[in-house]
DNA sequence: CATGGACCCTGTACCAACTACAGGGTCAAC
DNA sequence: GTTGACCCTGTAGTTGGTACAGGGTCCATG
């Protein structure tokens, strides 16, 4: 076994090749108090548990499926809270889902007109360049 | 007539209404070199001319079309070279094109998933939740 | 026992592209 | 002469990290 994973105490860098999560960002998180400062080593080195793991996962889930951080913030406060209703985690979830629909709605117009500029394109001198005319008032 | 827009010299208030550009950031623009420094009048306020309007309001569209500022610099440059050909131009606009498109391929995987989640929802308590559970490891 | 290399620590600066002040100066109107 | 709108500089904050610099720790190998 090249890396002592399953039981409680790994470093932070098998917590980052567990998790997928960079260092640098797992120290960042700390920082943020998305994750709690774990217990530290004789030589001050953070000690990980499998909780933290979960915890790093579930994080990295949630921004993977472009949650912003106050979001992910919000939505473990509430996974931590087992007794509460469902409703306010399918709030965030669609609000979220309606927000990449936005951003699809503006992309794709952004598409459609960056696609008729490049159309116009006739190949001669940029004194003539339909594209420099379109951007110029 | 209300604002002195036509002629030469306007300050940066009415510049900013002119193009639609905040005040601060047309400030950013000269600190980054991406618009030239105006000249001043007696008690230091910048004057623009016919031409700032002008290039001010193509950085505004490269900006709307998505452009970052490097590639709005670049055309810029371009747009002042009459004699150059319109390859360049081109390119950069084929490569901003398919950036939206790669752009818009990652947020509708995102749309998919987070679709999913959201129809899995059936009301009960976060202990049971299908969305916590599907972001748990 | 020393030493090398992999790993860890803190703290700071940087990225894009702005935005938001704070603390002051200018200008025109009334 | 004073109000209020506007302008100036300079700095810090935003989001979500990334990238060092300059040091300390740990462990295996010689």
């Amino acid at each position: 076994m090249s890396e002592k994973s399953a039981g409680p105490g790994r470093t932070i860098g098998t917590l980052a090749r567990e998790t997928g999560v960079n260092v640098e960002t797992i120290r960042f998180y700390e920082r943020e108090g998305i994750i709690p400062a774990p217990p530290r080593t004789a030589g001050n080195y953070r000690l990980y548990g499998p909780g933290h793991v979960r915890r790093l996962a579930f994080i990295r889930r949630a921004r993977d499926l472009g949650f912003p951080l106050d979001v992910v913030r919000a939505l473990l406060a509430l996974a931590d809270q087992p007794d509460r209703l469902c409703g306010e985690v399918d709030d965030l979830v669609v609000e979220q889902l309606h927000e990449v629909e936005r951003k699809i709605a503006d992309l794709q117009r952004l598409r459609d007109e960056l696609d008729r500029l490049a159309h116009q394109c006739r190949g001669g001198r940029i004194s003539e360049c339909r594209i420099i005319e379109a951007l110029s008032p």
